[in-house]
DNA sequence: GAGCGTGTAAGGGTGACGGTTACACGTCCC
DNA sequence: GGGACGTGTAACCGTCACCCTTACACGCTC
């Protein structure tokens, strides 16, 4: 089962903002850009400001902002401000006590599944937001920052 | 969001094979064991077996069995014989092509995804159900082929 | 041939997810 | 200072995957 597309959304939201510079963008900009609504944007706002990777301002004229250069937020701090970050589900109900195999079964395998995990995490810590604001740059064939 | 359950009980049960050695274990007998129910186990083999992991008797004495030495069994095998192996969901409708951030997010994350589901499955790859099994059996305190 | 065990289909309960509506609050602009 | 703007959050709903249960036809062993 995959994550949700909440991921996805909020690095698209950030890749907007980056390619945008300083103008601050409104929840229901960046909910046209990802096709989705303005309070599912401005959820997952919620969720990357408190993290101390967006900031908003409020009123006329506001909107979102990087808290921090794009350069400095990677994919891993974006993931874990909006996805539950186990990648498995054990037993629905814990195995019985009294079986050899069933009290044993999430120790034996908690190493294996937790490498796995680390194994992706790593993959996912050293990828910036710039590097996927450049490349998206690269392939609409545009300058940043973006005018809209 | 997670995997679904399967992955672990499917594992659970290649272990429990795997302890027991060359006598077949009914859907019953795993269903107790991962606290489950027979046709939650069934459908689990009935995968597992159309991936040539385990192999199933008919009739009275039945069961199921592992169709090669546990230590030719990966848990990437696993985990593709029975899970959705899309790490990522993508935007639940597609973001307009005329957004130009919109049209080209996808085309320029996926490298980086890409990279992260196969650090990840690349961990699974090299851990065998023979190494889990023979650390539930040291957690276990038993020694295989295991009688129940 | 009788009993055992598998394989699979159908139906239901549960929970996460994403969309919508609604509204209170803070902030900027005139 | 008043009004418009935009955020933040709660409540509700439809949809879907997941897992459980019941049910039953088929094949194999004894």
């Amino acid at each position: 089962m995959p994550t949700s597309s909440r991921f996805v959304v909020a690095v698209h939201a950030l890749v907007a903002l980056a390619v945008t510079g300083d103008k601050p963008l409104r929840s229901e900009d960046l909910a046209h850009s990802a096709n989705t609504s303005p309070v599912v944007i401005r959820g997952l706002l919620s969720r990357l400001s408190a993290a101390g990777l967006t900031r908003s301002q409020l009123g006329a004229g506001g909107g979102a902002l990087l808290a921090r250069p794009a350069e400095e937020i990677n994919l891993l701090e974006v993931y874990r401000a909006v996805e539950d970050t186990r990648l498995f589900t054990l037993h629905r109900t814990p195995p019985p006590p009294d079986c050899a195999v069933g009290s044993n079964i999430v120790g034996g395998l908690q190493p294996a599944l937790t490498r796995a995990r680390e194994a992706f995490e790593a993959e996912l810590d050293h990828t910036t937001v710039a590097e996927i604001a450049d490349e998206v740059a690269r392939l609409g064939k545009f300058t940043m920052p973006l005018e809209w």
